[in-house]
DNA sequence: CTTGACCTTCCAGTTGCTGGAAGCTTCTAT
DNA sequence: ATAGAAGCTTCCAGCAACTGGAAGGTCAAG
């Protein structure tokens, strides 16, 4: 099949494809007579798998070794765990940045008005003014 | 002040002075003589207002926004709070997508063993062959 | 045989910096 | 006075992970 075909059954884009194989993420496709990549079912899998592995937010380097792992069979789970926790540190890390400056900005939004008129807690608090009352 | 103490006053490093300057975010500082950038301590207060917004997250382009908002007497609040509502709805995706990643990937990672055997519920997971016991 | 859908490569742009090279200027210490 | 360190200037490159677009070759249908 070629690369169009591959990306609608992925659901990796073709620009995407060409992306990973350009910096050496999947093994370079086989070329029909004129230039074409043609892909076969394994290589739909391994897309669908650095799809997933995307989704779930690891590195195009990190899918890289999973891909790697997935396909040795002498790895060992250990392996696999060692990045899934790493990742999963990452989150947690994202997810309390995210959690403090929904906080703080919600602090902020609360005395707004958000009226027509100029008065705005919002940005006297990015000037470092903080209302000081209450 | 030279732009070396404006960073250090202002927390924003002094190539990200420059970086801000060159994409118009704020204004070209005055020049020494000798071509030296020259701060005031209106420079500081702006730069530490961008330096809070953009550590809410807001975009550069916001943060240019939101400078012309600070900066502009004749302002309603209203659109500073439409500005903070975007970001808020910002945070509030990425923090779901995250927690549904987080979800996913603690999943997996809770039937891995994480030993010595290559048997890893995390790979067959990525590869959608999920386990399907229990 | 022409049209339109695919395919190819290559270059540029996105976001927000950050590092480094080459070359002035200014400060500090002797 | 002068040497060296520290600070400043510009410009170019690169990070991640694509995405868009131009210019041009290919293929199947009517």
């Amino acid at each position: 099949m070629n690369i169009g075909t591959a990306a609608r059954r992925s659901g990796v884009p073709a620009k995407t494809i060409r992306y990973y194989e350009s910096v050496g993420l999947i093994a370079p496709a086989e070329r029909s007579a004129t230039g074409y990549r043609v892909y076969g079912d394994r290589d739909v899998e391994t897309l669908r798998f650095v799809q997933r592995a995307r989704g779930l937010g690891f590195s195009v380097e990190d899918v890289g070794n999973l891909l790697a792992l997935w396909q040795d069979r002498r790895r060992s789970s250990s392996e696999v765990k060692a990045l899934a926790r790493r990742r999963m540190a990452d989150i947690d890390r994202k997810i309390e940045e995210l959690a403090e400056m929904r906080a703080t900005l919600g602090h902020l939004m609360e005395r707004c008005h958000g009226d027509r008129r100029p008065d705005c807690p919002i940005l006297s608090g990015l000037a470092g003014k903080p209302e000081r009352d209450r």
